[in-house]
This record gives C-alpha cells, structure tokens and sequence, in this order.
DNA sequence: ACGGTAATTGACCGATCGGTCAGCTTCTGC
DNA sequence: GCAGAAGCTGACCGATCGGTCAATTACCGT
C-alpha cells in the first residue's frame, strides 16, 4: 500500500468527505446540511457518503470528535498545572492555538451545542465547555466574571470563523496577527489578577 | 372590537405563532425549525400558520423584522451623536438594553447570519451588524481593536442567550445584575481611549 | 488470469419538508 | 336571522430528507 509519506498517496475519501462534512456542519448547520449537499460538495454520491460513515451523527462524530478530545486534553492539562496567572497566561496562548487550528469544529459544537442536546458528541463537547468554564472561573467568581468567560469564549470562537462579516473589508489576514490580537484580548479578559478593578 | 387595553383582549393567534417560531427559530436554528413544530408549540395547525403568514420567510421577517428596526434606529442615533468617549458609554448602555430586550431575535440573526444568506430580512441584519462595526472601529482600528468589536458583540449576545449553560450552577440571575456585568465587561472592550496598552 | 474484497453507485423506502386548497366553524355588521 | 368575512383545519401535493440494498466497478494478492 502506498501510505509512505513521501508520496502524497491517493487522497482517502473518508477524508475528503469528513472535510467536506465539517465546512457543511459549521456553515449551515447540522440539521440543514443534507448528506446529499455533502456528497455534490465532496464530489461522492450519497450512498458513498453512508459507505463510509454509517449515519449523519457518525459524520458528526467524525468531523468533530477529535477537536473534543484536543480540547479535553487542553482542559485537563490546565487543571493539573494550577491557577496561577502565569499558567493562565500559557493556557490563553494554547486556548487560541487551539480555536485558530480547530476553527470549524470549535465553532460548529460551541455554536449548535444547545440545538444539537441529545447525541452523544455534542453532549461530550458541552460537557468539556463547562469544564472549562469551572476551571477558569473561581467558585465564589462574580458574576462579570463569569460574564468575562462566556463573552471570551463565544466572542474568540465567533470572530475567528464569522468574524470575516465584521473585519472592515475583506483583506486577508494572517494567523499569526490573528493569533497575537486574540490573545490579547482574551488575556484583558481572563487574567483577573492584575489589579483591574470590576467596574 | 375589544382592543381596549385595559381589558386583556384575546391573545391574537398571529402574536402567539410569531413568538413560539422566534423561540424555535433562536434555538433550533431556522433551517432545522419545521412549521409543524412551531404549530404544535404554539397550539395550531399547521395551516394556521401558513394561513397568518404567507411562508416560512415571512414567519422569520415578523420573528426578527421589529428587532432589526430597533437596532438600526439605535445605530443611525449613535452615528449622529458622534463618537466621544461619554456618547460610547450612552450607546453601550443603550446597546446592552437591546440585547436583553431583543435576546431571541439577537441570537438568531447574528447567530444564523451568515447561513442564512439570501434572505432579505436577513441581509438587512448583516447590513446592520456591519455598520455597527463600522461606527464603532475607527477606519484606520488596529486588528486587535477590531477583534475587541467581535468579541465583544459576538460573546455578549451568546452569553446572554445560551450562556446559561456556562454560569456556574443554574441559579436565576436578576436582569438587572446581567445588565450591569454586561455593561463593564463591554465597556472594558470598547472604550479604547482610557490609557490601557493594546498589548 | 482469477477470486475476493473494498469502493462506489442508482434505485428505492417511509417520513417529513414547505406550501396549496377546499371546506368547516365562528364571529360580526346589518 | 342571515350573509359574509375571518379564523382554522385536514387532506393533499411534489420535493427532499436519512437510510437500506443489490448490483457494478476497481483493485488486490496469488
């Protein structure tokens, strides 16, 4: 088999159709992405789709899954260092490494998290976006604290695959700018422990 | 007739079947909302709705159409009133206002946006959200101060909609309280003329 | 060359979609 | 009391949904 990585080998279809299904899922939804859609788009039929992945949700669970597992590895990483704020600091950096490599997933199980309630990947995601809410928030966190993450999050999550619509024109912009302006701001908003008063 | 209103009047059918399509629409999306849905929710048929809305698009308009207007008028007052840093405190006020008085149609034409395209209600929206970047970003805004405005709308509007799943516990929050941690964190976002480094 | 497995597809299924239409009830002005 | 408008609904339409299945094609080691 020619699975040598020198050799680009033969793009393997699962592959293109995942990615395909990925773009589908964050751009219009889980539920109004038809497989056939996926399929024109991937150039499959459906039956080819259903060859590869035995239903919708496992598509699902295919195209998002692994972005859940890095995110829960990140979780329990941050967990296991401690609180402080330089660890903090290096968790933001990872966080947005994260969302900037994980820009359709993220924004598909954040953003449809709610609606999708009930299948099992999405439940698995929800629960590794409370986690990370307890883990960054303090017990006794106020409640613009808590305001701080959720804003945080859902706005980095939101202006990194959205954002296009609101960047004044539509000039390319680098990751790498991207990933220092991000950072940033989620520092101005996580970082707690720099004396900055609530209000 | 009896709209006299002190009396209570009858709930008109088309008040009701507007507000239970806005909840669908907001947490289901609108592609994944079926009329049937909204009937059973609402209490009617089917054809009820169809017969106090011409189509599904017409349903959206009348969900999210009076939403829209609101913020256009509170864009058009804030662009007129110029942009000092005192009338950008008064617009954030009023901006927060609108988004706990408007939290449905809010999430759902920034949330859907964009797979939502085509739509004329929905374009209106787009032309809006735009604008509102555009009047609150200088031209020349560095990127981090536009992501500053991403994030800030984006995460605001999530928070306050499905951010329940994110507080810590599930404990009623007084408006009043969200209004004022809104307030600071949104302030902290985008009054940028207060001395704090960009970086 | 050949047998077997993997890959791909079109035909088809029941269910549901948005939408139309005719008919039935309820209310209202006269 | 009665005509007519307004409100509401079930039956029905073509299209599309997710999913099954049998048949066909491409590729493989031997």
């Amino acid at each position: 088999m020619p699975s040598d990585a020198s050799v680009p080998s033969r793009v393997r279809a699962s592959d293109e159709l995942r990615q395909a299904a990925l773009e589908q899922f964050a751009t219009v939804g889980f539920a109004a992405s038809s497989l056939q859609q996926i399929a024109d788009h991937a150039g499959y039929s459906k039956s080819s789709v259903l060859y590869h992945y035995a239903s919708k949700e496992a598509l699902l669970e295919a195209a998002i899954g692994p972005s859940i597992d890095l995110l829960e590895t990140l979780l329990g990483d941050f967990v296991a260092g401690g609180r402080s704020a330089a660890a903090q600091a290096v968790f933001i950096e990872r966080f947005v490494d994260f969302l900037l490599g994980n820009r359709l997933a993220v924004h598909t199980f954040v953003n449809q998290g709610q609606s999708l309630r009930g299948l099992p990947v999405i439940e698995r995601a929800n629960t590794a976006i409370q986690g990370l809410a307890d883990s960054i928030c303090a017990d006794d966190a106020s409640l613009a604290e808590q305001m701080r993450f959720g804003v945080a999050l859902a706005g980095a999550t939101y202006t990194l695959v959205a954002g296009a619509t609101f960047l004044v024109g539509d000039q390319q912009v680098a990751d790498a700018d991207v990933r220092d302006a991000l950072i940033s701001v989620l520092s101005e908003l996580l970082l707690t422990a720099d004396g900055r008063p609530t209000r």
